[in-house]
DNA sequence: TTATTGAATTATGAATTCATAATTACGTCA
DNA sequence: TGACGTAATTATGAATTCATAATTCAATAA
């Protein structure tokens, strides 16, 4: 009776004691790697590391604190993510912003939020609809008042919210990789008043699609979406090369 | 008039030395840290690394005579493609095949695998349609003689074919991702002999859209296609799991 | 006998060191 | 003056070393 007791006892406390360390390691545990590909994605996202130049290994070491091996192997992922290129004992470049890589990114990144809206559409709840519509409204307010920022960024939060209604991690983290390397150029693109009035209404058209669950209608209003957008940053990118030569 | 073709004459020897300096470093030039990656990379997806197995870093080490740095690159890239699975300070392990993980990664592999099909009717060649209906003749050769490793091979090289006719390196690299990550499960699926001949015939569809350059039906006709294989890994996994529990 | 504690061992993360490849700077020659 | 070759410098790839975290094992106590 008491060795019974005291083994269900133990038991329970082991339970705990894992529950425990899987909350501290989740969210004190993380490794120098994965805070400098973190750091370093964001630099290049935000254009303080410029596209086309050497990355600065030795001033990015000496910047962070932190000696080659973690900083050489950060690198690597971010090669791997095709944010920087490595060439093979000449060092790293921050990755250029081609029209041509751009024309390949844009396909299929359309394909991959396609097919977020549709799987969105089947999983859906109301509550998460709802949630999404609050964005939305939202946007427009940022639309209106002309606050471009503002905009983009609740823009970004309602793409961000279809992508987590699929839930489907591996479409997630596709998605976001695509997304990360185009960044620089969908936030540089300013739009003509025509062009954002047009994504408004296209967006009006998501949430609609999206309260009827109409998984085709969202996937292609989705893909003309980012098919606009991708005219928008087409135009800026070469009236920007223009100039240039 | 001398100086002119002196100039003109190093500037050709500049260029040709160019050219010699591209294809060497284009043949030779392998680090070691890329070539464990692909190393790796095969040993995982052949299975000699078994999936939920820690990964033998030391052991590892030894074998291909190199020490901790590049296996330790090697493996964060691994990890960043998701084959395999790293926990701060407790090492890497060999990513499982889980239902739930197959159940995200075909979608997205049918997604883009559509898109490849829309891509390569509009860009395709004549001789590259050719060069697919022979694969493909080959291909049934090879299903007529119940040759299935051969079969699979060849398959794989159709796919393989589309991608390449669909020309965008993005996509080409997004979906190899995946299908390494799956690769494992589709090897190991045996096939019944209907389920056999009803791919088959999906190929010889896949063929007949190819050449009418018919986007829409190939992406159809690829979808589902890889929505059978699906079902046939899916049975393979459950009948693999029960004798287990 | 079983669970817990603490020491010993092992493995991991990161810094340092070393060898080699690439780049730059310089001097020489046409 | 400009091209070529060589030396000096710098940067990269990889091995080694070191500190610390995790695991194992043995001893002890309940």
């Amino acid at each position: 009776m008491w060795r019974a007791f005291w083994k269900w006892r133990s038991l329970q406390f082991k339970v705990m004691m894992m529950n425990i360390a899987a909350n501290i390691s989740s969210i004190t545990r993380r490794s120098l790697h994965d805070e400098l590909v973190e750091r370093l994605r964001t630099l290049i996202v935000e254009g303080t590391l410029e596209p086309g130049l050497k990355v600065p290994e030795r001033d990015l070491c000496e910047q962070f604190e932190v000696s080659r091996t973690p900083m050489r192997e950060a690198l690597k992922v971010l090669a791997a993510d095709g944010l920087v290129t490595l060439t093979p004992n000449r060092g790293a470049w921050v990755s250029k912003l081609t029209l041509p890589e751009l024309e390949e990114v844009f396909p299929v990144m359309g394909a991959l939020e396609a097919l977020s809206g549709e799987l969105a559409c089947a999983r859906i709840s109301d509550k998460q609809v709802a949630a999404v519509r609050k964005l939305h409204d939202r946007m427009v307010v940022h639309y209106e008042a002309g606050e471009l920022d503002a905009y983009f960024a609740v823009n970004q939060q309602i793409h961000e919210a279809i992508l987590e209604a699929a839930d489907n991690e591996t479409l997630s983290a596709q998605y976001r990789s695509l997304s990360t390397r185009i960044r620089r150029a969908r936030y540089v693109a300013n739009m003509t008043a025509e062009r954002w009035a047009q994504a408004v209404d296209e967006h009006e058209q998501i949430l609609n699609a999206l309260e009827a669950r109409d998984a085709g209608r969202l996937a292609n209003i989705l893909r003309q979406h980012l098919s606009n957008k991708f005219a928008t940053v087409k135009e800026w990118l070469l009236a920007q090369e223009e100039p240039a030569s």
